[in-house]
DNA sequence: TGTATATTATTTGTCGACAAGAATTTTATC
DNA sequence: GATAAAATTCTTGTCGACAAATAATATACA
């Protein structure tokens, strides 16, 4: 009898399978490596990750409760569309979550909170002198993320993280290049911003955290504005 | 040859199955038919609706992605138990939910949203009429559901319409014995808030449900307070 | 009798296979 | 050559079965 390889490597942990194809085709399709629009196989993920069906099913209908997948019966599957035309609906939910998410945090906050948020602050200090733009969008939405978990309101946290997620896959359509940068003074409003959370001034959060909302959002709309003029140009 | 029946009975429709128990199994928690806490147990739903366990399990991720279930990995699955302890950031989520969506509504409807609007508020008028606590809640909900459809905003009425369930569910625990009443002065607060919608005041319909969102948290608490002596002097 | 270990039973997660529905290609008819 | 019908291919939804993980029970031992 020869050596036969019973090969007992697919040691795959069971239950652990869902979790690692529902992540990385989240992150693929927040990093727009699966743009809008592109077709999903299940078959075809099957075979990438060397299992059957079922999990990947499984992560799919994940996916499509998260709306980041549509599915259409009995036919294909694929990465869900950015809604442009109503994007003033994104826009008014997300001020409003900065809002009040900064307030909460600056409500209900410990000091250990104040430590991670610090931390993302120097994270995105730190890609805006880099310029690098792709990491100020992560950090950026990381930073935010850890006030609002500091807010420790569930129900907000699970909508604002939904809006950052949303965000970052639109802003990613224009950051491609790599060539633009936020200013610097969105790490001085954050400065601002970590000091009345620390501070426990909740009127004054509420107020910072509009205003740099507002920015950020007349940044993004200054971004399509120019991409538009580009297009009809074309 | 016998005519043997080929028994072409079970014809359901191909994907209808998931849809079906979906449905069931949420209103079955919302309505308390399923306690919080109760097990549910695969192999008994695909029984009782006569199909695989795969489709039942992709009825169960679903709800699992909208925090109605819980699921232990590799142990039982069990319908979520309401959070008592943070029940303030319920209320928060509330308040605001029913100011925002109010005061979008007053901004964005249609005329044919106000029918709509109506149609829900004479239910509501009618519950309170019959005292049937639990058909007031239920037509409050969709009273606000409907207002906050007019006013325009997936994300707004996604997060909405899941605390409105998640309040369903708490109030069931408490108005199982048909006994108590909310107030006539709703339904008139109701009209109220209905009248500034229709003027398009969104100053106005943001103060408005304001003071309602406010009153009905006040009601709910004064409910869990009296409940709350008596369990202490059980 | 109480605790630790081994055995059994139950339930979940995964698999391969099959059938229904839709898309695509081929064939037939004018 | 164009259109309609039929056949084929391809993908999804469902099924029954099996294996892993856990819970429950029984057994051994002090």
């Amino acid at each position: 009898m020869t050596d036969i390889d019973t090969s007992p490597i697919p040691e795959r942990k069971r239950g652990s399978g869902v979790k690692m194809v529902y992540d990385l085709l989240r992150d693929e399709i927040l990093d727009l490596v699966l743009p809008p629009g592109s077709p999903i196989d299940e078959v075809q993920l099957a075979e990438r990750f060397k299992m059957s069906r079922t999990p990947i099913r499984e992560a799919l209908v994940r996916l499509a409760g998260e709306g980041l997948i549509d599915t259409l019966p009995n036919r294909s599957t694929m990465v869900a569309n950015i809604d442009f035309l109503n994007m003033h609906t994104f826009f008014d939910a997300l001020v409003l979550m900065y809002r009040v998410t900064t307030k909460l945090a600056a409500q209900y906050h410990r000091p250990e909170d104040l430590k991670v948020i610090r931390a993302h602050q120097a994270e995105f200090a730190a890609a805006v002198q880099a310029q690098d733009a792709l990491a100020m969008i992560a950090t950026n939405a990381a930073f935010h993320s850890a006030i609002a978990e500091a807010g420790r309101n569930a129900y907000f946290t699970g909508l604002f993280n939904r809006l950052l997620d949303e965000g970052r896959r639109m802003l990613r359509l224009y950051y491609q290049s790599y060539d633009d940068r936020l200013p610097q003074r969105f790490v001085e409003e954050h400065d601002d911003i970590i000091a009345v959370i620390a501070n426990r001034d909740i009127e004054e959060a509420d107020r910072l955290a509009k205003l740099h909302a507002e920015q950020i959002v007349h940044q993004i709309q200054k971004l399509f504005a120019r991409e538009d003029r580009l297009d009809v140009a074309l």
